[in-house]
DNA sequence: AACACGGGGCC
DNA sequence: GGCCCAGTGTT
């Protein structure tokens, strides 16, 4: 039980298990752009990189992560820089990745940075959790892995890494809090000599054999290869099954959205930028009609009318089914000339060329909707995208 | 404590 | 088609 006094024995497993993992991690991370204190020419992290990759790294995997990271550091390569950009611009490199409040927060935090802590990232848990989009995780993490704090970290990884090890049922808050506990009780369990990097190769290389080796689906798991195996009570009792515990299927909310694709004579498109609440929140997109039921093409034709100003004709350039985690959402979508280009853009309602798009801040869904509209007129859509 | 919040990768 | 992911903030 973590919290309280070791036994002899508990205490020489927990340091076998923390020397295997250390070592383990050094010969088997995987090379990631911002693990620049891995290898022959070790560097040592940069606090600003790594925050941007922990902001990233949220409810995502990994591998996803490199090429947006890059992308934006090379716009914003500083705190000073992102603190003084515009949210339309930080969102715009944020499109596509998902969990778009992320990118308001990480852009939020710079400020704070900036403002609060002399353009530092601060090195404490504490001071980091003041940062917004910072929670207890991703203030675990830079503390122990940048600044090589003793600060246990716990994510998906980590929990599932160590309720197996320890064959620990528990779920929920529960399982959250003993976790953390037995985090730090490993942390401590280090040897003092090599205290200060090995608190971040400790916490990596748990989160690490989360990844590769202690995956989720118990088909899945490695436990051939994996450095800990021989302290594995899940493994020894056949519960690597059952922990975690499966979770219960949710049901999808269904929807239809009709999107009305407004072009104008040169080719331009209507976009406008969503409510403050909600999914994709100030996300961009093209005039959408959401509906729990598909709607008539009457009433498809009233709303592209009342966002056109235009009686054109509405052709229907296809359709396609977008999924999130708690939606199953019907993508109907019409394309309409806008003639006379009556409707002017204005206080969140403006013009884009296609091309224009990616310096948006739009969902993967409304991309490739007005990518529809723009083709059912037979304009090439934006380079890159072929689809 | 439960829910909302994206999207792609994997089986 | 279902499950998962280097979680956080809100209700």
């Amino acid at each position: 039980m973590p919290g309280e006094a070791l036994g002899v024995a508990e205490a020489a497993r927990d340091r076998e298990i923390a020397g295997l993992v250390v070592s383990w991690f050094e010969g088997a991370a995987r090379p990631l752009a911002w693990r620049t204190d891995l290898g022959t020419s070790p560097v040592p992290r940069d606090p600003y990189t790594c925050l941007v990759a922990e902001a990233m790294s949220q409810q995502t995997q990994i591998t996803r992560v490199e090429a947006y990271l890059e992308r934006f550091l090379e716009r914003f390569p500083s705190v000073a820089a992102l603190a003084r950009a515009d949210e339309v611009d930080v969102l715009a490199l944020w499109s596509g990745l998902g969990y778009y409040r992320r990118a308001r927060n990480l852009h939020a935090a710079a400020r704070v940075i900036a403002e609060q802590f002399d353009g530092r990232v601060p090195e404490d848990v504490a001071e980091l959790r003041r940062l917004p989009g910072v929670g207890s995780y991703t203030a675990g993490a830079v503390a122990s892995i940048v600044f090589h704090r003793r600060a246990p970290l716990v994510d998906a990884n980590v929990q599932r890494v160590l309720q197996r090890l320890d064959a620990h049922e528990a779920t929920g808050k529960e399982a959250s809090a003993w976790a953390w506990e037995r985090a730090g009780g490993l942390l401590d369990a280090l040897g003092s000599a090599e205290k200060l990097p090995a608190y971040a190769r400790l916490n990596e290389g748990l989160m690490e054999l989360g990844a590769t080796i202690c995956l989720p689906m118990p088909a899945q798991a490695r436990c051939g290869s994996c450095p800990l195996a021989g302290h594995c009570l899940a493994r020894a009792k056949g519960l690597v099954g059952v922990i975690p515990r499966p979770k219960g299927v949710s049901v999808k909310k269904r929807l239809v959205c009709a999107v009305v694709v407004v072009i104008d004579a040169g080719g331009r498109v209507l976009v406008e930028q969503r409510a403050e609440s909600g999914m994709w929140s100030k996300m961009w997109q093209a005039p959408t009609l959401e509906c729990a039921k598909r709607p008539t093409q009457q009433q498809v034709a009233e709303f592209a009318v009342m966002k056109s100003a235009d009686g054109a004709r509405l052709v229907r350039a296809g359709g396609f089914v977008h999924q999130t985690t708690h939606r199953t959402i019907r993508f109907v979508v019409f394309a309409v000339r806008a003639v006379a280009c009556r409707r002017k853009g204005g206080a969140g309602r403006k013009w884009v060329q296609p091309g224009a798009l990616q310096g948006l801040g739009i969902s993967t869904a409304a991309r490739r909707a007005i990518e529809m509209g723009v083709g059912a007129f037979g304009y090439p859509g934006p380079p890159g995208r072929a689809s």
